[in-house]
DNA sequence: CGCTAAATGCAACTAAGTTGCAAAAAAATT
DNA sequence: AATTTTTTTGCAACTTAGTTGCATTTAGCG
């Protein structure tokens, strides 16, 4: 019998039009398992057994972000970091924080974020993106560079 | 006799203690002259005669940003973009705009941006970069792809 | 001028992502 | 169920932006 997971993740390729395959589910179960933004690579890690071609994994993703499955949410180190859409809305994506010291990530949901005002006439914005960098809790204590 | 950009170019880099060499003074001037992010790239094509290496350009725009001259201000199809850190304040850049249809970036300057507030205690924000994407005035009206 | 630390240039390298094309696997038809 | 069609995948080669190591040159200073 298959899991509650393996049926979201089956309706959510359904639902976009997107012919089901073992990489596609296997990349949309890490994502969802994963709650922030990760890339390929680390994609490619915690798919286990069976990984499939980092090109299929780049494919997949590009496939997802066309139907609005996935974001890629920034880019890091020279590096897309790709997360589900879900906690997203139309015209914003939640905010990221990154530490300074020790990379990490954190997604900011749930917080009131004002979309930017003034910007001058004629300008359309489709979405706007909030990048916060600083210390995490566990390195605002520590010394040193 | 000398420019006064070419003695405000002097003193900026006086002022941070670094030694005033042809680059350096060369993509300082293009940076000011420019008002906007560039890339490397963008840099070494401004630079006319004389283009320096571009392990100096890069080593060049790193030193700048050390020394807060400089600011990496977004990443875009995997290059960084430079620009001239004098209209940003200590802990936020001013926000980018970037046309999806023709890839017109501008800065937006002095207007109103706050600070998101409501973070989880504990974290300590540094900086604060907004990117926004959409549609520039000259592209609102065309049609089509 | 001559010294020394810093800056530059060159070639080789790295990391992340992309492209072209043939083989494999879904879905649609018969 | 077998066949056909369409889409997806894997592989190798390639691209792009930036970095590293090291030898050479230059700025700043006495
Ligand atoms: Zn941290
Ligand atoms: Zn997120
Ligand atoms: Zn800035
Ligand atoms: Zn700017």
């Amino acid at each position: 019998m298959k899991s509650e997971t393996s049926k979201r993740i089956e309706r959510l390729l359904r639902s976009v039009g997107l012919r089901r395959t073992g990489p596609r589910e296997a990349i949309l179960g890490v994502l969802m398992r994963a709650g922030k933004p990760l890339t390929q690579e680390e994609i490619a890690a915690k798919l286990g057994a069976a990984i499939p071609n980092k090109v299929t994994i780049y494919r997949t993703l590009e496939s997802f972000c066309k139907a609005s499955l996935v974001h890629k949410a920034f880019m890091q180190k020279r590096a897309w970091h790709f997360e589900l859409a879900d906690r997203c809305t139309e015209s914003q994506c939640h905010p990221h924080f990154t530490c300074k010291k020790c990379g990490v990530i954190s997604c900011l949901v749930g917080l009131p974020v004002s979309i930017i005002k003034g910007v001058k006439k004629g300008f359309v914005i489709h979405r706007q993106r909030v990048q916060l960098e600083g210390l995490c809790p566990r390195c605002v204590g520590k010394k040193g560079r």
